[in-house]
DNA sequence: TTGTAATTTAAGCGATTGATTGAATCATGT
DNA sequence: ACATGATTCAATCAATCGCTTAAATTACAA
């Protein structure tokens, strides 16, 4: 029963596809490059997920929902009894589960980021279907913060900008390590909550955009 | 001679790969999706192009090494006699070089976009040996001139914003009409020039931060 | 026109892809 | 011990992959 005793055949696919995944993208990894890393026969990827499309939905969704409901569980809670959220209070509540998340998940930090990075960019932009009601539940409620936040941007500008702080976020999830590599280490490596910080810094300043507070 | 008279082999490839690769990225095209696209035999991207990575090498090396020359020039511009480029004419710089391309390409407008931002995304990030001395180069004379603009910003800082910069261009390259989807069009359908603007506006502000331009 | 090089073509190479099969093995309850 | 269902296995499928070959065709200079 106990998750640490053994990891089963299923597990043990999902953990290997997890971290190749991460490391080459979706559409770069073949089935028997995830049962040779997991040390498992060709077939059972096809006897337990049924396709290798529904193995990579798994992936996804593996973490994916339960982010989105922590991020409306965050963004519930700032914003309870109608009052109105600040604008990097949502921003936190939008980024923050990812770093919750990590924690819970068994992959390496740098891991677990590129995988998530690669959810948001990969495969243009088809994710599960399962996950699509909740995050268009969650984009919406969003928004809806957002405006009620900043109710003098216009909604398509305030749309745009919050496409910006995806593509942030995205980017630096996916492309850490190639900063890191390409200066040389001069970017140093801030922990995760210095580099949420800095983050949510820069796309706090690209929404309120001059205007106070 | 003239290129509107009849496109050769050779160009009909790089046309067709460009559609292609733009649409469906670097991982997910085949040869014989390409030629047969371009109505040519699979045998000439060997023998024109060498092999299917050089042919992707050349698609990406004819519009990037171009962009980022005229990066360059207009940071040269701006920056004349050793005064200090405002932040604000150095994203700019940074980022219009992409939409004076657009215009130069046979290339759709929402085409060329994708096309760009796969460069900067797909494969993690191995481009092209051709295109990566300018690129470093680039990359360098603009941290410069930024850490100039902003003398009090961390380096390490500096370069994490340069970073998500990058993130909010290709993001938005890449899934410009998934966002017109998801939103309904609320979204709206804005001209490149106002587009520019917006995310020069966001990271400018992100740059900054608070601090007085 | 003839000779030579450049280009295009159809056919096929070995390797790998995702998926399937039926038999062997394992686990579990009676 | 036996039966039953779940799981794993080696073997193999057709399809596609990037790439190569040798012959046919074209372009062009002498």
């Amino acid at each position: 029963m106990s998750s640490s005793q053994k990891s089963s055949t299923k597990e043990k696919i999902l953990i290997a596809a997890e971290h190749l995944l991460a490391e080459h993208g979706f559409e770069a990894v073949s089935l028997r490059d995830i049962t040779n890393t997991a040390e498992v026969n060709v077939a059972a990827v096809n006897y337990h997920f049924g396709s290798k499309e529904k193995l990579f939905d798994a992936v996804q969704c593996r973490y994916i929902n339960p982010i989105n409901e922590h991020r409306l569980e965050l963004l519930g809670d700032i914003a309870e009894g109608g009052k109105t959220a600040d604008v990097r209070e949502i921003l936190d509540a939008f980024m923050r589960p990812f770093l919750s998340m990590v924690t819970q998940s068994e992959l390496k930090e740098q891991m677990f980021f590129k995988l998530m990075g690669r959810c948001i960019s990969d495969k243009h932009g088809d994710l599960p279907e399962e996950a699509l009601p909740l995050l268009e539940k969650m984009a919406q409620a969003f928004t809806e913060a957002m405006a009620k936040a900043l109710p003098e941007l216009p909604i398509d500008q305030l749309m745009w900008r919050l496409h910006y702080t995806f593509g942030v976020m995205a980017h630096t999830l996916i492309h850490a390590d190639t900063l890191r590599k390409l200066t040389n280490g001069v970017c140093g490596e801030p922990d995760m909550e210095t580099q949420l910080k800095w983050m949510i810094d820069f796309c706090h300043a690209g929404f309120i955009n001059g205007k106070s507070v």
